[in-house]
DNA sequence: CGGCATCCCTGCCGATACTG
DNA sequence: CAGTATCGGCAGGGATGCCG
């Protein structure tokens, strides 16, 4: 167990957390949860669905988002440009445990909450 | 399908995204990963234990996780003071899910970061 | 020992304007 | 349509000092 310990903590370089901190900013999840319920969908659809993301942060996250392999970026020649996103096999091999951790948040949202006001007082 | 994009999108205060950004911030997860190792922790262990984070994120961080039930705060009336954390059953029932995502990150990190690597050219 | 209060700074992110 | 570029706010988080 010490040895397990030793993975998480003491090294900042740790991989793990190099990985793990991508999927910790606003809106890498939320992306990947969209990007796997579709075959794949053009930059302003996506825009157009998550709603409150700024187009710089999208571009952005995008962006991270296929330096990892996590998503596939496709464009196509053509006037107007058309960009599709699709989820990439290992993509959905993490959106799996993702989708794990969505469940569990919908199951404990309620109690959470309740936690969280009776904290307060 | 539409009906699961909802969910997530276009409504900023979706109680998921509530319970899902806590997980986000820079060191529940890991302190979540440490208190599921033990029975208990006290708060001078905790922060050796991780090494790299202030007293100051370690206080915060705790007092959300106890917050949202995730952990118990024990507060023994000694001197000097003593207050041990554990994990809860809801915060097992969580690191389940969590170690998942660990376990993800260890085997597809090098995949990731040749990626990266690639991705930079 | 296990905090809390304060100051301060970085960098994430949004808003806006411009481009091929 | 799908970006890029620039500016700026502000919240997360670090460093330090004080306290019961």
């Amino acid at each position: 167990m010490e040895k397990k310990l030793e993975i998480f903590s003491h090294f900042e370089e740790c991989p793990v957390r190099k990985v793990l901190n991508r999927c910790g900013d606003k809106w890498s999840v939320l992306i990947l949860l969209v990007l796997g319920e579709v075959d794949n969908m053009r930059f302003n659809k996506l825009h157009k669905t998550i709603g409150d993301i700024s187009q710089k942060m999208l571009t952005v996250t995008l962006r991270t988002l296929e330096a990892d392999g996590l998503i596939k970026r496709t464009v196509f020649p053509e006037i107007p440009p058309r960009v599709e996103y699709e989820i990439t096999e290992r993509g959905k091999s993490l959106l799996v445990h993702i989708n794990k951790l969505v469940d569990w948040a919908e199951e404990n949202m309620e109690d959470i909450m309740e936690s969280r006001a009776k904290f307060e007082s």
